[in-house]
RNA sequence: GCGCCCGUAGCUCAGUGGAUAGAGCAGCUGCCUUCUAAGCAGACGGUCGUAGGUUCGAACCCUACCGGGCGCACCA
């Protein structure tokens, strides 16, 4: 039996009680979930739903809940049900009944833990973003690394996701860039704003390669603007690539400039009655949806603002149909939000509805315990691929998914790039390669796993397993509504640490000259769903499940 | 000054109103003649920043304060 189907049972249950007694039904709520409590004490599983309803109902909780556990202790699985404290009902299962998750989760493979819960949802999942003006620093990677995460996640929840990547080529950011570019081509110092650093000089030469034309054209820098733009996204596209994360869209700023969606987001909100003229400059009225202050779209000198792009681009997500709008931005960003939220708001959208902005804390890098400066004009960055070649694909994307948005990352490279044992990745993957040289031995000895008798796994640790595998479904289900891969990562650590001790305390293959019995083969079957749910959360997070360690 | 985020074990961090607050790491004590010891067991370690409030119940929700990070452009 799954959680969800006890939860389930616990609902109609109260249902049923309800009915029978007159009580009003219109305070219960459409689902419930049931609890894993930490002592053993108060059973396999808990449910708290009668303390939150019987108030309303206007009935003695413990009294309600003592109705309730009589009618669940006829459902078959449940081997009894306990009133406990101010109202809690404490159940256990039959062996018999925890067993068959083993069951259900080889059965179902790949799709336990999978729904298609969200399927109606279509979902734009904009991250990284960074300026096409040079590689993706350490901060990037977070971002890719959990926005990846969150698009697998989302999409094992059966919504319809598009991976974006916005790349801002139409700035004067992008001006010094190109700048940049000319004076290293013809080996001048580079200007007072320019960019520094050494891909500066690699790229300049790329272009001349490309173009050996370039510095005697009528104009060079559009040249080098142009072909440095194209081999510095190439550049982030195979880093990306190599760091396992792919995108659907590159979505180009200038293009919206070029197909005129900036005047047609303005006319739009200008219709909208949001749009105003002062001091020579057009402006949108923001204040109107909560913002601090109304913001320029149309700068007095005649020029759009970024914000103006901003404008533009969310309407062309929405016409390309999406409903849902998430965004991923750095805490350098968070000054944004009110004014995106006010945006949708003055398109005429509810921006609950169709707007998400996540903001990520910074990975701060340690040397030594000491902050490591990373700033990409003075060229002192440290990059993605840096990383990568530091302490590997596997590690890297799992400490970069593993904390929560909220919290910032402190990355010491010696730490990571020293010690290999230290990282949690290899606790995970570790379990995962174990299960996979005991299966290897399972078959060399021909071990089948028929006939299962799942009342046999009825040991501590076995018991323990069996609600670890559980849980992943509502763990998958939780990571991806409240866009929390880290999530993933620690169920996952709390899982490989219940198998090894399952592993520890449980003999599964017969040894030496031994009989296979039906024990060995039950067992076989809990191993197997545990390399399930295993791999299955590390392809979650895009971190491979080695079969050999 | 205003806004957002954070404050939980020595360190790094989990914990979306439930029972005695957890994990990893560091340090201590044990466990490999047969399934991977990159593992397991045990002990140690806490006024959940402070003070109030909300309720059957608060690390979690509300208010104030303290401390830290990051933002507050006709920059991008």
């Amino acid at each position: 039996m799954t959680p969800a189907k006890l939860a389930d049972a616990v609902l109609s249950a109260v249902v049923s009680v309800f009915t029978a007694r007159g009580l009003d039904t219109s305070v219960l709520p459409e689902n419930t979930t049931v609890e894993r409590p930490r002592n053993p004490a108060h059973g396999d599983y808990a449910s708290t739903l009668v303390l939150q309803v019987a108030k309303r109902a206007g009935v003695a909780p413990r009294e309600l809940a003592g109705w309730v556990a009589e009618r669940l202790r006829e459902e078959p699985g449940i081997a009894d049900v306990e009133v406990a404290g101010p109202g809690f009902l404490n159940i256990r299962l039959q062996a018999a009944a925890a067993g068959e998750l083993a069951r259900t989760i080889v059965t179902a493979g790949r799709a336990y833990g999978r729904s298609d819960r969200h399927a109606k949802q279509r979902v734009n999942l904009e991250f990284v973003s960074a300026n096409p003006t040079g590689p993706i620093h350490i901060g990037g990677a977070r971002w890719a690394a959990v926005g990846d995460a969150l698009v697998r996640l989302l999409r094992a929840v059966g919504a319809d996701v598009t991976a974006e990547y916005y790349v801002n080529d139409a700035g004067s950011q992008v001006d010094r860039f190109a700048a940049s570019l000319l004076a290293a081509a013809r080996g001048e110092p580079v200007p007072e704003d320019g960019y520094k650093g050494q891909y500066i000089e690699d790229v300049a030469q790329a272009v001349l390669k490309a173009r050996p034309d370039a510095l005697s054209s009528p104009d060079p820098q559009a040249i080098f603007r142009a072909e440095g733009l194209r081999l510095m996204l190439e550049e982030i596209e195979t880093s990306l690539a190599d760091f396992g994360v792919h995108f659907d869209v590159f979505f180009s700023e200038s293009d919206l400039h070029r197909r005129g969606e900036l005047q047609a987001a303005l006319d739009r909100l200008r219709a909208e009655g949001h749009v105003y003229e002062a001091d020579g400059a057009v402006w949108l009225r923001t204040t109107d949806f909560g913002d601090d202050r109304d913001r320029v779209l149309v700068r007095s000198n005649g020029s759009w603002t970024y914000f103006a792009a901003d404008c533009a681009y969310y309407l062309d997500k929405r016409q390309r149909g999406f409903d849902r709008v998430v965004l991923l931005l750095g805490a350098d960003h968070h000054g944004y939000v009110g004014r995106l939220r006010a945006m949708a708001a003055c398109f005429g959208d509810d921006p609950d509805q169709t707007l998400e902005v996540r903001i990520g804390q910074f990975v701060n890098l340690l040397r030594d315990g000491e902050p490591v400066r990373s700033s990409k004009r003075a060229g002192t960055i440290i990059t993605l691929e840096d990383l990568v070649e530091a302490i590997g694909v596997d590690a890297a994307r799992y400490a970069l998914a593993r904390y929560s948005l909220d919290s910032p990352i402190d990355l010491d490279i010696d730490l990571w790039t020293r010690t290999t044992n230290d990282n949690p990745v290899y606790y995970v993957q570790y379990a995962h390669a174990r299960i996979a040289s005991l299966l290897r031995n399972a078959a060399e000895l021909g071990v089948d796993r028929e006939p299962f008798n799942p009342a046999l796994l009825d040991h501590p640790r076995e018991s323990d397993l069996l609600k670890a595998l559980g849980e992943f479904p509502e763990v998958v289900q939780t990571a991806a509504e409240l866009r929390e891969p880290h999530r993933i990562a620690r169920y996952l650590e709390e899982l490989a640490g219940t198998y090894h001790r399952f592993y520890d305390a449980c003999r599964i293959l017969p040894r030496g000259d031994e009989a296979t019995t039906d024990l060995h083969r039950a067992r076989l079957w809990l191993v197997e769903a545990s390399r399930i749910v295993l791999a299955s959360g590390l392809e979650l997070l895009g971190v491979s499940a080695p079969d050999r360690m």
